[in-house]
DNA sequence: GGGTGCATGTAATGGGTTACATGATTCT
DNA sequence: AGAATCATGTAACCCATTACATGCACCC
């Protein structure tokens, strides 16, 4: 019996939250913590199964009978313990594959017109994730009280919308340093 | 014959900027790009074995004979094309596996404090590469007019240094928010 | 002599992405 | 009726990390 990996405890922690499908899952990380993790389905479905056989989640009645395929978990008080203890140690250190970051540190070896597209591009994918992170920490600001994980979910969105502007204000910077 | 990954790029990058060995490859990756993209030993010399196999970089002679295992590589013409067309095409999505970030959010399912433990080394980490990083900026605006790859350089380091900039304020402030 | 840094490589493990496969439901 | 969304799952492939293995050089 392997360690859980950090995939796991990901899945596991929405659920601690709210019981919840595989499906949702996937949501919920896409629209919360998205911008700093993400899960597959190919992996998220197999991490169900390898939760339910190590006892951290139980299966719960679905609530509607709208989608008989639906599957939904809840957290065990094991799973609760499990992430208890895995949350308190030291994260390893972060490791990011930024091709954007990658391609503009060799530009000076490709079209400046290529470059200047990427960073383009860039900009337009932040200004949306920073509508969206704005949403987000609205929706929590107005939740806060309602339930003990809104102030940390909050943090964390802070953290995206902090380093959306960031980034989004270079680009834009950029944009003017690259401009032919 | 299949395609070349980003990590291939990386590696042929930094070759096409300087003939260097495998060993150098791996400290500027470290030094330079390292707070968006990392490659490891195992992923560089497998890597330059298949660049050498598709004939994209060559063996140059390594200077001195100090270290008789030390081989140097360069880029071919072969190799020059193959990244500039790598380069003009537009990048994947960035994925980070941030697990700061993911210990945070679900922070409210274990003590505090070791919450506020992960923030006070995430804050002095970032507090450490950003200081790497404006020493990097500084030798870069010195360089600038030495090498085409300079400016591009440059705005990359800018970015990193603005990122952890931002991470820093926002460990400063999350500190205060989490104080007990 | 010992520790650290330079230098190259291999092998195994493991896990995640991608693509595939299927089917129900809801909305237009 | 068709498209989009909800919903679960499998299989293969790939590749990156990790650990292992080796040896030279330099400095204290």
């Amino acid at each position: 019996m392997s360690a859980l990996r950090p995939s796991a405890y990901a899945v596991l922690g929405w659920i601690a939250i709210e019981p919840m499908s595989g499906y949702d899952v996937r949501q919920r990380i896409r629209t919360s913590v998205g911008l700093f993790w993400n899960e597959s389905f190919g992996s998220i479905y197999p991490t169900l199964q390898r939760l339910q056989d190590d006892g951290l989640t139980e299966l719960v009645p679905g609530g509607d009978g709208d989608h008989p395929s639906r599957k939904v978990y809840a957290a065990t008080a094991a799973g609760r313990e499990a992430l208890r203890s895995w949350l308190a140690i030291g994260p390893a250190a972060t490791h990011s594959r930024n091709e954007f970051a990658l391609k503009l540190f060799f530009g000076s070896m490709t079209d400046p017109a290529a470059i200047r597209a990427h960073v383009e591009e860039h900009l337009a994918e932040h200004q949306i994730a920073l509508e969206e992170l704005r949403a987000t920490v609205a929706r929590l600001e107005s939740e806060l009280g309602t339930d003990d994980s809104i102030p940390y979910r909050l943090l964390t969105a802070r953290l995206g919308v902090a380093l959306c502007e960031t980034t989004v204000r270079w680009c834009e910077e950029a944009r003017t340093t690259l401009d032919p």
